[in-house]
DNA sequence: GTTGAGCGTT
């Protein structure tokens, strides 16, 4: 099947714009949320029932209906809202029109964006994250001696609408997926966080990140979903909002046919334990930021009016034609994204083996740059060891929550 | 088979 366009809108009676297709007549879900960022998901109404049906979507790649995508007009999906309490939502409403909303409370902050490919330069992350607002920060951390990029960077973006709308959802970067978090320096005291994240257990293998988050999304906004690498049979699935989280606890729900069990997460293992326990008296350690507390995630879209054309795409395009694998190699990355390790992440130790065997052309410009040479002898392990039975030890710095 | 990666030379 050639290449076509669907149609797509963000309301069932908006006009349209024309996305475009990939080759086998799907469309990537990084392709919709390139013009709609956030999207999660589309949705249409069958000529034939006239209920909304959702469109069948696996990891990634959205699949067309029985009789092809046709003439109709796909809506998006965005996650849905926290579930809160009608009134605590109307709370918040009031407070933010109001003129003398205290400005504190809102502020961003430095999102640390993990699992950026290599080659990923800072002005492709600002142009990536540009697509959901004002971005005022962005870093490529890199090894001081050769430049390398360490695989992660942050971001700061001017309004807290658009991070916790980026917060909320994964991202396709030039060809990988990526997730932005609250960096650890930025999470509170643990109590606050820990009920946002429950534990899954009696998962079985054949339950994909994407499974999960598809699943519990309709209990509320989804923030992340870990899978531990070699199964184990049990998840973790984090939420927006600490009051979905707990209302589910104990609970025992079926996905995929399969009862799970939800607890509590306990907190993970965690070194630096001894900050401000019961040392009281000397105020409290933790004064300023409250951290957990409320947490009012509008997730109103302002499309702030772009007409910069998804460098999301061109990203993902992009990396595609570097990649010797091109096309196919990306449809790989993401199929293997979520079978494996973090729904998050897309592949357990960096596997971003972009050179297949005998790809000629890689390295004058890495070589240069120190690439392929040989590898890290320092302990401190910030290395490009391709080969990661090497352990470094795991520094489980504490607040991954 | 029920408790998890990777975190900032300011």
């Amino acid at each position: 099947m050639a290449e076509m366009y669907i149609r797509v809108a963000e309301e069932e009676n908006e006009e349209p714009m024309e996305i475009p297709s990939e080759d086998d007549g799907t469309v990537l879900l990084s392709t919709v949320s390139a013009q709609f960022p956030g999207a999660c998901g589309l949705r249409y109404r069958s000529p034939i029932s006239q209920c909304m049906r959702g469109v069948r979507l696996v990891e990634g790649v959205l699949h067309a209906p029985e009789n092809g995508w046709g003439n109709l007009v796909y809506v998006v999906n965005y996650p849905k809202e926290p579930a809160l309490p009608d009134n605590k939502r109307k709370m918040d409403e009031i407070e933010a029109s109001s003129a003398k909303m205290k400005r504190g409370d809102h502020k961003t902050s430095d999102l640390i964006v993990l699992g950026l490919p290599w080659k990923t330069s800072e002005q492709d992350l600002k142009d990536y994250f540009s697509t959901f607002g004002e971005v005022i920060m962005v870093q490529v951390k890199r090894d001081v001696k050769t430049g390398n990029s360490k695989g992660f960077g942050f971001v700061r973006f001017g309004e807290w609408e658009t991070q916790s709308k980026v917060i909320a959802q994964r991202h396709m970067i030039d060809g990988r997926w990526c997730d932005c978090k609250l960096p650890n320096s930025k999470q509170g005291p643990d109590e606050p966080m820990r009920s946002r994240k429950v534990f899954v257990g009696r998962c079985t293998e054949d339950m994909t990140a994407d499974d999960l988050r598809q699943f519990f999304m309709q209990y509320g906004e989804v923030t992340d979903v870990f899978i531990p690498k070699p199964f184990r049979a049990f998840a973790f699935v984090t939420f927006a909002d600490d009051q979905v989280a707990s209302s589910l606890c104990g609970e025992d729900l079926i996905v995929k046919g399969v009862s799970v069990h939800i607890s509590n997460a306990e907190p993970k293992h965690n070194n630096s334990r001894h900050m401000m326990d019961r040392a009281g008296r000397f105020g409290n350690g933790f004064g300023g930021q409250g951290f957990g507390s409320s947490r009012s995630s509008s997730s109103s879209l302002s499309n702030f009016g772009n007409f910069n054309l998804n460098p999301a795409m061109m990203a993902a395009a992009q990396a595609a034609l570097q990649s010797s694998w091109g096309m196919m190699g990306m449809l790989a990355q993401q199929g293997q994204s979520t079978t494996s390790g973090s729904s998050t992440s897309t592949g357990s130790s960096r596997d971003q083996t972009p050179y297949g065997s005998g790809s000629s052309n890689y390295n004058s410009s890495s070589a240069a740059l120190g690439w392929g040479a040989g590898s890290n002898t320092s302990a401190g392990g910030t290395g490009f060891n391709t080969s990661f039975g090497s352990s470094m030890e795991s520094k489980s710095s504490g607040w991954g929550m």
